[in-house]
DNA sequence: TTCGCTATGTACCGTAGCGTACATAAGCAC
DNA sequence: GTGCTTATGTACGCTACGGTACATAGCGAA
């Protein structure tokens, strides 16, 4: 998954969803005059297509590979499938789907309420999250569409983080030096979002039994099918590899 | 549901799902220092509460009443059971959510590039299409609380508006004057989330059987349990027909 | 090595919206 | 009516950020 590749448009019939492994993508909502803002972010802990499960079939945002790397992609009727089965495939999803909300909203009032040098750290450490590394390859031109801000406003803040000792950059890559420091300075948005995220995919849901996720439910999704860019030839699955 | 009721808190656990009928109700993200902003606003065509069948049984936002009016509630294992069933209810639900998903994106993208008085117009509209009225009691500085921003930048904004002849307020009221005058004001941000609710709530899905969801579907819908004031136990109403 | 593209740095002005303070006026209770 | 509460109007300075313009420097290609 190249950077920048587009994995659907906004309003594109969508054909798969995709797990990103070691790429990042980013949710965009484009406006007619061409700005924008990313309202989410998606790694290995996600998919991207939930419209395909959600029954809308499209959405009105945009898919960005933000980082280059790997992912797996399956065809939209196997998980159509899968998830009509109404099993713990379909609770996770949904769980998946809560957390996504949470950050989309919680994006929407940093959005309103915080600095470009909050949103930025916010932004390096979900992606930082995103890859489990500390160095990202990205330019601040792309960070700023992101953020929806002005490509000088993130060299402003960006120089600023780095004269606090917290990153370090080159053309085109930022290294994270000091991580705490950098979350003692991000907003609370990002800690939420966390929390929200480690609440609804890590726990394990107590009470009504059908929504209980096992060990075994999380290996399952782990496990994923269709590895793009070759086989993993060891996980067992129902529906067979298919295209490419 | 009066003016200002919490429906439920940030976190707080969930007991029952609300249908709105005449009445408004923000969803709000709160921060930390007591800056908010609204998210999406559900009115008759929604429901509160979507963690409870999203799995996560609670979340991070508020859902404040905004306009007063009635509304239907339901105890949350009576909506869990049904969804559990994954008919007609369950995609319905699912459809509703990735609606509110787009509002809350389309939000986010307006925060960041709209002017106050374009996101006025927005949130008036939305609100009117949920009240099918052309009258709000609403004080500006609740607006501003809804919107983020502050209560004199609703003042000048209104004030524009007013001049314009687009609408008219008094203490705590506002009518609209020339509806399709302020349709042309607001941003597309409006637009992109009304075709979005009119598409995946009012057209009839095809393909997928699964996904189906005729008239008899949306009138079972409309056919809500458990009337607020009333406290009819009648709600174990019959199974809706699978399908149209 | 040199060249050239592109990422980054810096500066200047314009403006929307914030924080604050206070004035006015509409509606309500009595 | 009178008086109080609360909604709305207005003003002023401040700051963050947008728009623009241009300078510099890193890095790859030749």
């Amino acid at each position: 998954m190249p950077l920048g590749e587009a994995l659907y448009e906004s309003g594109g019939q969508l054909q798969h969803v995709y797990f990103p492994t070691t790429s990042i993508v980013s949710l965009l909502y484009v406006l007619a005059d061409g700005a924008s803002a990313e309202i989410a972010v998606v790694g290995n802990e996600g998919i991207l297509g939930i419209s395909l499960f959600m029954g809308g079939d499209t959405t009105p945002s945009r898919a960005v590979v933000q980082s280059a790397g790997h992912g797996y992609r399956l065809k939209a009727q196997f998980l159509q499938q899968e998830f009509s089965r109404a099993g713990p495939v379909l609770h996770l999803l949904l769980r998946y789907t809560q957390a996504l909300i949470t950050q989309m909203s919680q994006t929407a009032v940093c959005n309103r309420h915080h600095s470009v040098e909050q949103q930025l750290c916010r932004w390096l450490l979900l992606s930082l999250d995103r890859l489990s590394s500390d160095s990202l390859t990205m330019t601040q031109e792309l960070i700023a569409n992101m953020l929806g801000v002005r490509r000088e406003g993130v060299t402003e803040a960006a120089g600023k983080l780095q004269r606090a000792g917290l990153i370090r950059y080159r053309r085109g890559h930022i290294d994270v030096l000091d991580r705490p420091g950098l979350e003692k300075a991000v907003c609370e948005c990002y800690t939420v979002v966390k929390l929200e995220f480690d609440r609804l995919l890590l726990e394990i849901p107590r009470g009504d039994p059908s929504h209980i996720l096992g060990e075994s439910d999380r290996r399952a999704l782990a496990n994923r099918p269709e590895k793009m860019d070759g086989g993993n030839p060891h996980h067992t699955r129902q529906e067979p590899p298919e295209d490419d």
